[in-house]
DNA sequence: TTGACATTCAACTGATCAGTTGAATATATT
DNA sequence: AATATATTCAACTGATCAGTTGAATGTCAA
């Protein structure tokens, strides 16, 4: 079941290309707050708030050293999202598939009930 | 590359669980607006909406006959955002083994060298 | 043609979001 | 103690979002 919550969230905080490029940099090693925020033609806190939106969704850890902050990236929901993505994926498919199938069974049935009715 | 917005898009329509429903009703087959309207405690405009929503994300197409119009599920951003997300998370992962692999040796020699330094 | 039906359009509210600026808090440095 | 640094808090703006209601549009059916 796993609360839908977490997976809005998690999928929330990953449709922000900020977000991502925060993320992307920090799957490269810890960082405190200033560093992530420097390359971002952004004010410190408008930075401050996305890191925010990933510690909800539990994308980012903090770790508190004196004034500094220092983040980590945490995979656990990047799993889950990519385990559920992949499991919908495959059965929405595979509904579609069956969908498909009968459509064209149903599509055989018809062309041939049509040539044999008028030859 | 793929446009950035694209995945954006994806990813927030998805952020959603009424339309994670819609999509999930549709991937069964065709339906028409007020079909998928039917099972959610709300007013047909709000889930005119979010099959909006889900259009603008091209996860869903409109087909018209007459005044019906029958929604088709598409799976084509779905799959690229399992692609995007499972790349994704094979390259953090990656990159955050690589760090902890040197943060390991780190301990480790510093480990040996305290070991040596005082037997 | 009249009326019912399927859908959207328009206008509105309340909530959330992304960003700003300025102040506050807490820690480090001299 | 005084100052500089790292970070958040608070208050604000403008944009977008989720939902509502009521009207408009287009199509089907009697």
């Amino acid at each position: 079941m796993s609360a839908p919550r977490t997976l809005d969230r998690t999928l929330l905080a990953l449709a922000d290309p900020t977000r991502r490029a925060i993320l992307q940099r920090l799957s490269a090693g810890e960082a405190r707050v200033t560093e992530v925020a420097r390359p971002f033609d952004m004010s410190l806190n408008a930075v401050s708030k996305h890191i925010l939106v990933l510690e909800r969704a539990r994308l980012v850890k903090r770790r508190r050293v004196g004034r500094d902050h220092f983040l980590s990236y945490r995979p656990e929901p990047l799993d889950a999202a990519a385990q559920w993505i992949a499991e919908t994926r495959t059965f929405w498919a595979s509904r579609l598939d069956t969908l498909e199938r009968l459509l064209r069974e149903e599509d055989e049935a018809e062309r041939t009930r049509t040539s044999t009715d008028t030859p």
